[in-house]
DNA sequence: TTGTAGGCGTTATCAG
DNA sequence: CTGATAACGCCTACAA
C-alpha cells in the first residue's frame, strides 16, 4: 500500500506538500496540487488512519458500548447512534457483550486504548463513581439510559417511574382493578423504577396490587411465557397485565392464547418499549413508546460535540419521557 | 494520559523494558517486571492502540460493512459477527448505511484507511471485479450473502434458488394450486433468485404462476401490506402467498386480516428469513430459516484467519441452504 | 508556495 | 536481562 513518501517522490515534491493537498491545506499551487492529486489517484493511495491519529491525537471515531446488537431495543439504539455518526463522518467502534461490571469494564477498556474521544455507553452495572472518574479523561463521554447526578450533563435517560405511572393510570382509567405485573428479574434500576411508578399510581387510585400478582422472569418472550404460566398456576386473578417490555408482553400473549384466554377480551395487556414487534404482533400491542432512537441521536450529538471541545453546560439535563401508544391489546371494562 | 516514556522514567528503566513487560516479552527480570507493573497500575497507563498499530502494521480490528443495524436481519448478522469477534478479542469497526454502489464504496473506504486486515462485507451493488481486486490488497476480505466465482473461497452465501424451490414445493404438497408471490422491488439478485426457484418448482409440479399474481414492493411490513392490497384490488385469486421475507409476510397478514380474510384458513402464507417476528407474530409464521447468524459466524472466523495469514484454499466454498420451519400460517387443502 | 525536520507512542533490532 | 536507536506514516511549525 502506497505511502505519502512514495507519492511525494513520484510527484517530485516533499511529503509536506502531499500532506497539504490531502488535508486541503492552504497555500498549495494549483498545478502542484493537481499533479499530486493525479499521482494519488494513480497509485491508489490511502492515508493511514493510525499514523494520522497518532500525529494528530484525534480520530474520527466514536466508541460505543452495548449489551448486544441483536435485541431489537439495542439494535434500534445502535441505529440511532449510527445515523448521527454517519452524518458527522465518524466511524463506529463497537464493544458489545457487556453484562455485569467486569465485562462492561472490559468493553470500555479497548475503546480507551483506541483513544476515541467520543463515547456513547450503555452500562448498568459499573458504579457511578467509575463514570464520574472516566469523564475526567474522556471529554466526549456520554451515558445513555442512565442518570448520574454528578455528571447529569452527560446522561441521556428515560424517566421509568413516569412510565410505570402512565401504564397504571391508563389501565385504571380503562376500568381495570385486578392488575398483574410481569417484570424483569435483572437486578438493575429499570424494573425497580417501573414497578415503583406502577405502585405509586395504583396507590393514588386506590387500587390494590397484590404481591402475588407480580412475577419476575427474564425480559424476553420466553420470560413472558413463563411468568404468565406461573400467574395462572397460582390461580392469580387479573383482567390486565402490565409487562416490563414488549418482548415479555408478546410471550405473555402466547401463553394466554395457549390457555384459551383471549386478548384483549379476557385479559388486557400493556407493553413497554414499542419495538417493531409491538406493531406487528397480534393483537397489536398497546405499549409505552421508549424514544430510544431519538435518545441515541441526542447522545451521539452530545458525545461528538463534547469530544470536539464543547464544554458541557453545568445545568444541562437530558431526561426523556415515554408516551402511551394505544393499539389493540387493551379493552375498556 | 500517561505514555510509555513516563512509565519508563518513573520506573527508572528504558522504554524497551516497559514494552517487554507489557507484551509479556521474554527475558525480563522478575523484580523489574513487578516494579514496572506497579507503576503502570499506579499511573493508570493504557497503551495507545494507534501507535501500536502503526509500529506493528496490524490491529485487532475487524471491519464490517452492512446496510443498516436496525433491520432484524442485519441486527442478527451483526450479532453473529460480534460473537466471534469477541471470542478473538477483536474490536468491530462498523460502516453502515450502504445502499447503492457509491455508498457501499464510501463505507469500505474508511475501513481500508484504518488498515483493518480482516473485513466482513455485505454488499449488493458493487461489481464483482471490485472485490476480486480488493481481495488482493485485503488478505482478510470475506463477503457475506454474495457469491463471486473468482473468489468463492471468500464468499459465504445462501442458495436462494433452493429456498424458492423449497417454498413452492411445500405449498404445492399442501394442496395449493393458486399461488401469489409478494416480492421485493430491490434490484438485487436475491428476489430474482427466489422467484426463479419458485418458478422452477412450480413448473415441475405443473402448477401455473400467473404474472398478475406477482407483486413487487419494498421488503418491509409496509411493502407487504401494499402488495396484498394490490393483489386484492386486482381481484387476484389465490389460496397461498409466498413472501419475499418475514417482514413482508407480516404486513401481508395485516392486510388480509383487515379484509376479514383468515390466515391460514382462507389464505396460507410462507415467509423467508425466520427473524424473531416470525415466531412471535400471530399466527406464527411458517417460513424458511435463513441461517444468517451461523453464516456470520463462519464469515468472521474466515476473515480473521485469512487476516492472520491463512491462505484461502483454492477450492473452498461456503454455500448455505435455507430450511423450512413449519409453524401455523399454512393450511393443508 | 514549498521544503526540512522533529515529534506522535510503540515495537523491534541491535548491541552490551 | 536491559538499553539505545531506528523505524512505522503522517502532521506541523519553522525556514527558505
Amino acid at each position: 500500500m502506497a505511502t505519502m513518501k512514495e507519492i511525494a517522490e513520484a510527484a517530485g515534491v516533499s511529503q509536506a506538500t502531499v500532506s497539504r493537498v490531502l488535508n486541503n491545506g492552504p497555500k498549495v499551487g494549483l498545478i502542484t496540487r493537481q499533479r499530486v492529486q493525479r499521482i494519488i489517484e494513480e497509485l491508489n493511495y490511502r492515508p493511514n488512519a493510525n499514523a494520522r491519529a497518532l500525529a494528530t491525537k484525534r480520530r474520527n471515531e466514536i466508541g460505543v458500548v452495548l449489551a448486544d446488537l441483536y435485541e431489537p431495543f439495542f439494535a434500534t439504539l445502535a441505529h440511532g447512534i449510527d445515523v448521527v455518526a454517519r452524518k458527522h463522518q465518524c466511524q463506529i467502534l463497537i464493544s458489545s457483550g457487556s453484562v455485569g461490571a467486569d465485562s462492561e469494564r472490559n468493553a470500555i477498556e479497548p475503546l480507551l486504548e483506541h483513544q476515541c474521544n467520543a463515547m456513547v455507553i450503555h452500562s448498568k452495572s459499573l458504579p457511578d463513581e467509575y463514570f464520574v472518574d472516566l469523564a475526567r479523561s474522556v471529554p466526549g463521554l456520554v451515558l445513555i439510559n442512565r442518570h448520574i447526578p454528578d455528571i447529569a450533563n452527560r446522561c441521556v435517560w428515560l424517566d421509568n417511574i413516569a412510565g410505570g405511572k402512565l401504564m397504571a393510570e391508563y389501565i385504571v382509567r380503562q376500568g381495570h382493578r385486578d392488575i398483574a405485573v410481569v417484570s424483569s428479574d435483572f437486578s438493575i434500576d429499570d424494573p425497580i423504577d417501573r414497578i415503583s411508578g406502577i405502585r405509586q399510581a395504583l396507590k393514588e387510585a386506590g387500587v390494590e396490587l397484590k404481591e402475588s400478582n407480580i412475577e419476575y422472569a427474564e425480559p424476553n418472550p420466553e420470560g413472558g411465557e413463563k411468568a404468565v404460566q406461573n400467574l395462572l398456576a397460582k390461580g392469580a386473578k387479573f383482567t390486565a397485565i402490565l409487562a416490563y417490555n414488549d418482548a415479555m408482553a408478546s410471550g405473555a400473549i402466547t401463553t394466554l392464547i395457549d390457555h384459551n384466554i383471549d386478548v384483549p377480551n379476557d385479559v388486557s395487556i400493556i407493553g413497554y418499549d414499542d419495538i417493531l414487534l409491538a406493531k406487528y404482533c397480534r393483537p397489536k400491542l398497546t405499549t409505552l413508546r421508549y424514544p430510544i432512537e431519538l435518545m441515541a441521536n441526542r447522545a451521539t450529538e452530545l458525545a461528538i460535540s463534547y469530544g470536539n471541545g464543547l464544554i458541557p453546560a453545568q445545568d444541562a439535563s437530558f431526561k426523556y419521557s415515554p408516551t402511551l401508544i394505544r393499539r389493540d391489546s387493551v379493552k375498556r371494562l
